[in-house]
DNA sequence: TAGAGCCTGGACAACGTTGTCAGATGCGGG
DNA sequence: CCCGCATCTGACAACGTTGTCCAGGCTCTA
C-alpha cells in the first residue's frame, strides 16, 4: 500500500507521467506519446481510452524531458540592461511577439549595465540550452560566446554590437539621429550646444557624441570643454552636469540630451530654471508633446528594433544567413517646440 | 573515422558532453560531475585534468538534463498583461531581482488581456515545469490551475485576485485609493465628478469604481448615468468619452481617470479644450509634474507589488505557507496640482 | 604486517520523453 | 483455410545529467 503511494510520488510533487497513463488506459507508453503528440496511426478508440486517463489523472506532458530528447527548447533569452526602462519595455515585448509566433518561449534577464551580469546571465542562458538569444551588450568582449555559436546558438545583438566577435547586430542610426538634432539646433541659431550623455564605452552613446561633434564640425563651430558632460547617468550628476553647462560665464543656450533618462532630467533642470533653454533629446518620451514647450526628440522605434532582431534570429534557426550583417534602422526628428526655441540674447 | 566524427556530433550542434570531458581527462562521468558541482573528493590533481579537458572542448553543463534529474528547473513564469505598460516594466523587474537572489531565471509572457491566451501561457510554463508563477490575471476562472498548484507549482498572483480558486494574491488597494482620490476632488468642492475606468470585469476597475460610488455616497452625491464611462480603454474612446462628459449641458467639472492610460488621453484632452478640469489619476505617470498643472494622482508601487509577490512565491517554494492569504498594499495620493482646482463656475 | 577505516573514483540506474523497429492483429483474396 | 499486406501497438534504447553504491588503494594503528 504504501508501496503503491510511494511508486506514484515523483520529484515533481506527484505528478503523472505517460508512463501512469498508459498503465490506466491499459495501453504502451509509445502510444500515449502518440496521443499527446497527434501523431497518426492510433484508433479513435484507443485515443479516447487514452484521452479519458489524461483528464482523469491530470498528466501534463514534461516539456524538461522532451527537450532533452529532441535538443530544441522552443524558447529565446533576451538580456537587456533594465526591463524598468520604458524604452526596453516595447522592445521586450516585440521580441516577444515574435517568438510567440514562432512557438517560443521568452526568458528575460537584466543585466544591470554591468559586463559580468551579463556573461553570467547568457551562460546560464546558454546552460538552458536557448535556442537563441537577443542580447543588449553591456560589455565589450564577447569572445566567450564564441563557443556557444559555434555550437549552434543563433545570436543577435541589439541597440549595441558585439565586442570582437562577428555577429548580427540591429541598431537605430545613433550618429545619424544626433547629427540630425544637432544640425536642428544650430539651423535655429545656436552655436553654444551642450552634449550630456553616457559612458562613451556604450556604442550608443559614443556614437551620439560623434554625431554631435560632426555636426558642430560641419557647421564650423568648435566645441568647448565644458559643453560636453560624458558618463553622467544618474539624475543627481546630470542635473549638475546641466546646471554647470546653463550657469557658465558663456552659457550654452541649448542642449542635446544623449537618452531618455537625461533628456527628463534636463527639462526638469530648465523647468526650475525659469530661463528658455532649447532642448533635443535623444529617444522618445511619453508626453512629451503636453509639456510647454514641448519636447523636440530624436526618436527611435523601439519596438521595431526588437521585432527585426528577432525575426533575424528565427530566420539564423530557419537555416540560412550564414554572414553575420549590420542592419541600422532610422531615427525620426519629432520637433515639438523645444528644439526650436532661439538661443537667448 | 567518419565513427569517431559522428560520435561527437550531437542534437545541439556538437556540443562536448559531460562523456565527452571524461574520455578526454581520462576519469569516469561522475568525476567530471563531481568538479562541475563542486563537490567534495576529487584530488586536485584529478580536478585539474577535469578543469583542462572542459575548457579545451568548450563544455558547458546541460540544465535540460539536470532539471530532468533534479526536478527543480530553478526558473519561474511571470504572466502579465502587456510587458510594454509602463506599469508592468518595473514589476517585472522586481519579479527578476528576487528571482536572480534564488538563483533562478525569468520566463515572461503578455497575456494580452485575453483570458484564452493566458492559459495557454501558463500551462505552457507549466508545460516547462517552472517552479512557480506569478500571475497577472487576464482572466476570471483559474480552475485550470487546481492540478498544478495540488502537483507543487507555487503560483502567487499580483494585481487582480484569482477567478475560483484560492491562491496567494498582492493588491494595490484599488477600492481605497479611488475613494480617497474623489474624495479629494469632493473636499475641493466638486460635485459632478467623471469616472472613466476599465471594463468592470478586471477587478481593478471594478473596485475602483466601487472606492468612486463610495466616496460619492458618503458625500451624499447622486451620481448620473453620463458620468460613468466603463470598458473604454483604447485612447480613442476615452477620448469620446471624456469629450462627451465635458461638453454635456451639465459638464462634469472633475474627472477621475481609472488607470494611467485613462489618464494620459484625458490629460490631452484637457489640454486641448483650454478650460480648466480638474483631475486625479490611478497609477503615477513620469513626468506627470512637469505637466501644467501637475497631475494629481493615486499612485501604486508597481516595484513593491512584484517584489511582494516574488518573495511570497519564494517563501511558498521554501516549504511553509499553506494558507493562501491576500496582502494589500496601501496606495498614496500625490497632489500635483489639477486635482486641487476648483470647480470651474 | 594485518586489519580497520578513510578517501577517491567509477559503474550503473534513473529522471520522462521520443525514435526505431519489430510484433500483433485484422482483413481480404486465392 | 492460409497467406500476404496494411494497420496499429508496444518494447527498448537513447537524450545528458545526478544519486547510489561499491571497489580499490591508501594510511594508520595494534
Amino acid at each position: 500500500m504504501a508501496e503503491t503511494a510511494r511508486r506514484t510520488v515523483n520529484r515533481y510533487g506527484n505528478r503523472p507521467t505517460m508512463k501512469d497513463v498508459a498503465a490506466r488506459a491499459g495501453v504502451g507508453l509509445k502510444t500515449v506519446s502518440r496521443v499527446v503528440n497527434g501523431e497518426p496511426g492510433v484508433t479513435p478508440d484507443t485515443e479516447r481510452r487514452v484521452q479519458e486517463a489524461i483528464e482523469a489523472l491530470g498528466f501534463r506532458r514534461n516539456d524538461s524531458a522532451r527537450v532533452l530528447r529532441k535538443g530544441r527548447t522552443a524558447s529565446i533569452g533576451l538580456v537587456l540592461e533594465d526591463l524598468a526602462d520604458p524604452f526596453y519595455g516595447p522592445l521586450s515585448r516585440a521580441v516577444e511577439e515574435v517568438a510567440r509566433a514562432h512557438g517560443a518561449l521568452l526568458i528575460n534577464g537584466s543585466s544591470a549595465e554591468d559586463p559580468e551580469r551579463e556573461q553570467e546571465l547568457v551562460l546560464a542562458l546558454c546552460a538552458r540550452r536557448v535556442d537563441g538569444l537577443v542580447v543588449i551588450p553591456a560589455g565589450d568582449d564577447h569572445r566567450y560566446l564564441e563557443p556557444e555559436m559555434r555550437a549552434g546558438v543563433a545570436t543577435v545583438f541589439v541597440d549595441r554590437p558585439a565586442g570582437r566577435i562577428d555577429a548580427d547586430v540591429v541598431l537605430s542610426d545613433s550618429f545619424g539621429g544626433a547629427r540630425d538634432g544637432v544640425a536642428h539646433l544650430i539651423a535655429h541659431g545656436h552655436r553654444r550646444i551642450g552634449f550630456i550623455g553616457d559612458m562613451p564605452r556604450i556604442h550608443t552613446a559614443a556614437e551620439r557624441l560623434r554625431g554631435y561633434r560632426t555636426a558642430m564640425e560641419e557647421a564650423g563651430i568648435e566645441v568647448e570643454d565644458g559643453w560636453m558632460s560624458l558618463g553622467v547617468t544618474d539624475p543627481e550628476r546630470v542635473r549638475r552636469a546641466a546646471e554647470e553647462m546653463l550657469s557658465a560665464p558663456t552659457p550654452v543656450t541649448a542642449v542635446f540630451a544623449g537618452n531618455n533618462r537625461v533628456t527628463v532630467t534636463v527639462v526638469r533642470v530648465i523647468a526650475e530654471r525659469g530661463r528658455p533653454v532649447a532642448l533635443v533629446g535623444f529617444d522618445d518620451i511619453e508626453l512629451a508633446d503636453l509639456l510647454r514647450p514641448g519636447v523636440t526628440v530624436v526618436a527611435q522605434d523601439a519596438a521595431a528594433l526588437g521585432r527585426t532582431a528577432a525575426e533575424r534570429l528565427f530566420r539564423q534557426l530557419d537555416g540560412g544567413l550564414i554572414v553575420p550583417e549590420r542592419i541600422e534602422l532610422p531615427t525620426r526628428l519629432i520637433t515639438r517646440g523645444s528644439g526650436e526655441i532661439p538661443p537667448a540674447v
